[in-house]
DNA sequence: ACTGAAATCGCGTCAAC
DNA sequence: GTTGACGCGATTTCAGT
């Protein structure tokens, strides 16, 4: 967790495995300039250390009929804050939301969201998320162009 | 491509490696109920036919020394129109901004970008970001905590 | 044509130095 | 930090349906 601990060859592993998740340790290590048991020993404490989350295959949106990513931006009535715990879970359980955030700002909520249509993306926020007791203020960015997908976070030793 | 020829077990298959995208192709084949050189043989469809579009390591912000995320709206002056591919591209160069999407409504751009701290990211919108020519209204909302983490894309077939 | 069994080859992984 | 060894998994081939 303490990046005290992340020298040089630590970022190149990082960045190497945001570009490619399923390379080989073997094809890692030669990239690193390590022996395969070395690259092995650091991509294994890096896990351990919680600073790798996870793998995770990159699906295409569109592939699946998800023509359409919004990002929503949502108010909590000032009479529903003791209900925000509440709200929040009903937000998490919707499989279009992609992403939520509290952020600072006009908004108390930012989501990411992706729907088949714009037909399904109003369905979705009318009769849903505006239904929800103690939500207000529901305004929608629909995206339309993606001009940098989401990217590797920067590894400063590099 | 087309969701035409995505069956249920092309679906299980996908949301199996979004949650998992290194887990190896005996234990997928086992969680679909397939025989191995089935599954490889699926799973490389998928990528040939783009919908798999690569592998990721899930790296921690924080651990990175990247405590601050936000969203900022950017907008374009009337009369620099005509270079937004340019400005795109300075945008894009930035490796604390993770994303940019064209959007629907007030603003034009809506970027996703990382800092070590505020005053990282104050610097970085100050000095940098508004010192574009042709950017104007560069509005910031700081992340306050994260709800619910990017996820994986719904898959109808379950 | 498509499936699965088998066979090979390379890699992950551990232990010893 | 490196070398070597072992066993498993990835990937191909091939035969059967």
């Amino acid at each position: 967790m303490e990046l005290s601990k992340l020298d040089a060859i630590d970022c190149k592993i990082l960045e190497v495995l945001q570009r490619d998740g399923r390379i080989s340790n073997v094809d890692l290590a030669a990239e690193v300039h390590l022996s395969a048991p070395q690259c092995f020993r650091r991509v294994r404490a890096l896990e351990e250390r919680g600073v790798v989350r996870g793998y995770r295959a990159l699906v295409s949106g569109p592939s699946l009929g998800l023509a359409v990513t919004a990002f929503v931006s949502v108010n909590i009535e000032g009479a529903a804050f003791e209900r925000v715990r509440d709200i929040e879970r009903q937000l998490r359980d919707f499989p279009e939301v992609l992403e939520i955030h509290t952020v600072s700002g006009d908004s108390d909520y930012l989501l990411k969201v992706v729907a088949s249509d714009l037909r399904h993306l109003g369905q979705l926020l009318t009769d849903r998320l505006m239904q929800i007791k103690g939500i207000a203020d529901v305004r929608s960015m629909v995206c339309l162009e993606e001009v940098k997908p989401p990217s590797a976070l920067p590894v400063s030793g590099t």
